[in-house]
DNA sequence: ACCCTATCCATAGCAGCGCCATGTATCGTT
DNA sequence: AACGATACATGGCGCTGCTATGGATAGGGT
């Protein structure tokens, strides 16, 4: 399939141009506009991927009866999947308001929304924090850190060293006991060992 | 200058290429190359520029005797930079890695750590909250949000919703007693007026 | 006054890009 | 078996960033 190709040759650092697409496929350069209307369409499919491989990576985080691990867990699935892929990644955010079905990003929102929900059930939250909000700073804090990395703005190590803290920071300003919290996070990111990616990124824009 | 005018036709949505860069000007697409070597040559003083209007706005945040509300105060003038140029904001940080002059980004970014400290010398931190630490976790968070809206990912209300309340977290994870610390951040935000982009930003990769 | 040198820029053209009009082949339906 | 629809290969268009070449201009040394 084209999306995969597109994607392997993102992991590779290549640049992904319509004909260096379909070289080698035995297609020819008007599959793309016959399946993608034309390389927009692309880009678009390409993101949903991103999007589809993120919603089975969360899917696969257990659910425990600590909903607060739960959310660390799911927050450090997150990281490992940005960092499986980071220009696919890159891609996924660079507009991810355009995709074909919207439902799939909801979907691996909605786990973190329910995970907080939980919590709030747990008396772990206060009852009137907002599950939504929770889950949308926690997302938005999580993406800043990783973006950062990303880009090259921060070192890798960046991750270890703040990631846990800033998911603490949010639990507890949701109301939950700072200790408490700092276990439940430690356990959530327990046997998790982020990757550093292959090699520092450094696109320009016009790349891809 | 060259660079001015790729701002501008950033902030007016146009695409910027080389001919229609120099177009209007008397100059050449030769101009380019002799004074930025290529486009990517650039983008770099683009990015360059970029930072440098964060850290002119950055540098009028007046400094008070709360240090908290100051940190507060320079999010708020953070926020007004990337929305006051979307565009630019976004190319700042396509590659924020690679600027001509690294030392204006740190300069910003000094700013957040010198006020941390301060807020630490102030007992309003813990003695043991790394001022850099809680100056990145800062950043990036507000980093995060703000990407997210840009990309159209989350409304422009989430700005308003969530950054207060985000930085509050990061303050008190640093040691702030909550209420004080939703106190300054009041104070901070006081007057800041964030302005909804003229319009929703949907690029997509290969747009520059 | 002269020339030599260095810098800058205008012209024109290159290869590569995304895109698409056209003609051909292949498939499923009746 | 004949038809209609769909998918693809070809070739070329206009655009991109880039650069080899040559002309213009300015500054300094003799």
């Amino acid at each position: 399939m084209l999306v995969e190709r597109a994607a392997e040759m993102l992991a590779r650092r290549e640049p992904v141009t319509l004909r260096a697409l379909v070289a080698g496929t035995g297609a020819s350069t008007m599959a793309v506009y016959t399946h993608f209307d034309g390389m927009p369409g692309l880009w678009r499919a390409v993101r949903q991927e991103g999007f589809t491989r993120l919603a089975r990576r969360l899917d696969e985080v257990e659910t425990t009866d600590d909903p607060v691990r739960d959310l660390a867990a799911l927050g450090a699935a997150y990281l490992t999947h940005a960092l499986a892929d980071p220009a696919l990644y890159r891609v996924m955010f660079d507009a991810a308001a355009d995709l074909d079905d919207p439902d799939e990003a909801a979907r691996s929102f909605g786990h973190l929304v329910a995970a907080a929900d939980r919590a709030r059930r747990a008396y772990r939250f206060r009852d009137d924090a907002d599950p939504a909000a929770v889950a949308t700073r926690y997302w938005a804090a999580g993406h800043g850190l990783v973006m950062l990395v990303l880009t090259g703005v921060l070192p890798f190590e960046a991750l270890t060293a703040h990631a846990p803290a800033m998911a603490c920071a949010e639990f507890v300003a949701a109301g939950d006991d700072p200790r408490r919290s700092a276990e439940s996070v430690r356990s959530g990111w327990a046997g998790v060992e982020l990757e550093r990616p292959v090699g520092s990124d450094s696109r320009r824009p016009g790349d891809v």
